[in-house]
DNA sequence: AATTATAGAATGAACGTTCATTCAGTGGGG
DNA sequence: CCCCACTGAATGAACGTTCATTCTATAATT
């Protein structure tokens, strides 16, 4: 008989806890006093640290898709639905700055890497953002570059200011998010 | 009598090492042996291994440097000058698997945080991207934006795209290097 | 001979994981 | 309605390993 509620209980722990202090300074037995439960109650729930750490993120994905998908002008123009999911990955993050912070160290580390590595040799008509590229080049709307370079461009500069803002290097606010989404579609459009 | 030349074996060896393993998966034992050396040797060297990974970035920066201010075209306008840093950038990147590597994981951990909290506080004058950004926006040529968020436009999709490049999700070649660091260009121009 | 550098074993702290034990909840027999 | 046997979830001390760092005997240098 295993809860879920103490599934997400250990989850978020984990979620917070590597967050703040990175994965080597989250020991399981922090992460048990955090989730209120003790050490070994989390081997019931997860078969290791690397599967908790990967469930963790996986949490995260599902969270993030909802969060890009609503409300997705679904048929508008390319630039019109480029802008939409570029704000809300903006928004998400900076209103979750833990969840950033988890996603960040998840993608910088052997997890991150194959995890992309799935993602890149997987398919691709799935993803909602691949689609929307390539149907732009099709259109000669966005320049023809590989799908990898479009992402970079486009992406890129979007996690860096969310990091920045977190950090509190800098403050975005609604018109610096917009103009700074604005010049993301300068790079990519032809 | 501390041997310039051991002081480099450590460095070269922690780095080849961290850059592979990143920094919990090279541990003081491994890096010594790789220097022909013992373990207790580095700690003539180096005070710590927190001290050796800074001191081995420190060195790196200056590499970086180096290759980016080669042939700097000093006087020549905004644009010329930015192409020129960015191609630089990107090839010293792709032309250094290793040293990207290992400035990649630094950057994503608490030195690289506080290295990053220093520079942007400190003097900006001696920056030679800040002083870049800041002629273009003055002439009109740059986009009036905070300078992290130039930053992020800029350099975020060529560290992206060489990363790419190194974990080999995509194949730089001169063109596309080209295409995407005039990509970049739009991005920040006005 | 005296001083300093090096090697590598020793140390102790920290970690992920395991496992013998405890505890709470359930159901069946009286 | 009570009691007791049973189940399996939860516990947390203990284990084995790994690591940075220190210590000490030895080698090299002056």
């Amino acid at each position: 008989m295993v809860k879920p509620e103490k599934r997400e209980e250990i989850i978020g722990a984990a979620l917070e806890l590597i967050a703040g202090h990175g994965f080597h300074g989250a020991p399981m037995a922090m992460i048990a006093e955090r989730a209120g439960v003790a050490a070994g109650t989390i081997y019931r729930y997860f078969e290791s640290k690397d599967v908790l750490i990967r469930e963790t993120y996986v949490f995260l994905e599902g969270q993030m898709l909802a969060s890009v998908m609503a409300r997705y002008p679904e048929g508008k123009p390319v630039r019109e639905r480029f802008l939409h999911i570029s704000k809300k990955i903006v928004n998400y993050f900076i209103g979750s700055p833990m969840e950033f912070r988890f996603v960040e160290q998840f993608f910088n580390s052997p997890y991150g890497v194959a995890c992309r590595r799935e993602k890149l040799l997987g398919r691709k008509d799935q993803d909602i953002c691949a689609e929307l590229f390539e149907e732009g080049c099709r259109l000669q709307i966005i320049k023809d570059l590989p799908l990898p370079i479009l992402f970079a461009l486009a992406f890129g500069p979007l996690i860096d200011i969310s990091r920045d803002h977190i950090l509190e290097f800098i403050t975005l606010d609604a018109l610096l998010i917009e103009k700074t989404v604005a010049a993301c579609w300068d790079a990519v459009k032809r």
